[in-house]
DNA sequence: TGCTTTCAATCAATCGTTTGATTAACATTG
DNA sequence: CAATGTTAATCAAACGATTGATTGAAAGCA
């Protein structure tokens, strides 16, 4: 899955990047096969070719999110973090992370508007990208939470805890149309990322904090 | 915009209630006039009759969903909290209220996840229902959490930490999918809304108090 | 040659919209 | 009062356009 050597090139990959960009921009229905196939630069009878169907092309378009945002994860995976506060440092790490790549870069723009809209679809690919990314994210997380404040890594709370944490994180990026209107940024880039972490930063130490008082 | 005078009845209420229930579940562009049609129980022709078309029909249902929950709103105005701790309780009553209605309300999923999906496409009912409805409540939050913490109510920090603070309501509306796969949750109804609505006010009062010993 | 890939052309189905007829309720007449 | 005109509303039917999918030929390469 993580495997980069099944990474598609040629048309099917064209095809895959400009499904991910108008399915992102567009939503699944109103994007036509024909103007995928435009932007590909190649035949609208390249898509059953290569996919079997629109559908099929949704398809490899989610497990292609699931490969590239793996190679991320993997990329970013630690050791284990031995003390409360190593495990503080390396969640405010995630989450500066996350926020960098959810709503700084640009190259990961489509991907991240396809996965939402696929979420919020709850389609097939939410399904394969479930148990590949988000949940194991989520565990390692409700793993470095427990660490850091004592809690039951695996309990309702924990896991409560955790969505309201990184839950921030993606709504910043969902509700993207409206922050920037109220905070009157021109758009969401690497410098409106940066003081939104500050933000998450600054409440999940505050949260922390809460906790080893009590 | 909240007179309820001006309430659709009759054919065009009926074609707005199934525009709005189709369209959050499917999409705007995957949902067909006749199929509206048909929910509402009358013929094809009246949507462009009464509406102009569907792309008017999308307004409509815009417009109403702005209507109805800026009842809610309205209904919710509080006078002015004259302390911190009664702004910190208000703050908690909202929120509260908030994660009741939009996560364990059944009456008005339709309209969640109508608003939901026009956010996502930030198309033109966004700009009709963010000036009406969204800045007014957050810039009321921002009051609140001046008062609560003694904060400059209009600063940048105090808008990105009220959106930090409602945008954890809506991310468990949009991530409905994952978190319920994750807890363990059949659905998310009223019990389950009331267990985030605990986790988000005691996040609330963490924050509050941090403020207040600094 | 044999195999994969791409292409223009075409398919039936469905899309949003339009049309003209029909109905019913009300106002205007003689 | 009865006849007529007016209007809003709904309907079945059909419109042209576009949809995703399919076809068989052409092209590229080993």
């Amino acid at each position: 899955m993580t495997d980069p050597a099944n990474a598609p090139e040629g048309t099917a990959a064209d095809l895959i990047a400009a499904a991910l960009h108008l399915f992102g921009r567009k939503g699944f229905a109103a994007t036509s096969t024909r103007e995928i196939a435009t932007r590909a630069a190649t035949n609208v009878a390249s898509i059953a070719y290569h996919f079997g169907g629109k559908e099929g092309l949704r398809r490899a378009c989610g497990t292609e999110v699931a490969r590239r945002i793996g190679g991320v994860i993997a990329a970013a995976a630690l050791p284990e973090a031995p003390s409360p506060e190593a495990a503080e440092r390396q969640m405010e790490a995630i989450l500066r992370a996350m926020v960098g790549f959810v709503a700084g870069a640009r190259e990961a723009d489509d991907l991240i508007a396809f996965m939402l809209r696929e979420v919020a679809e709850n389609g097939p690919v939410l399904d394969a990208v479930y148990g590949t990314m988000i949940e194991p994210m989520h565990r390692r997380f409700c793993a470095l939470w427990a660490t850091a404040t004592g809690w039951e890594a695996e309990s309702e709370d924990t896991r409560l805890m955790v969505f309201s944490l990184v839950g921030q994180v993606l709504y910043f990026r969902i509700g993207a149309p409206i922050v920037t209107r109220r905070m009157g940024w021109p758009a969401l880039g690497p410098a409106e990322a940066a003081r939104i972490a500050d933000r998450l930063a600054a409440n999940l130490h505050a949260l922390i904090e809460r906790e080893r008082m009590s």
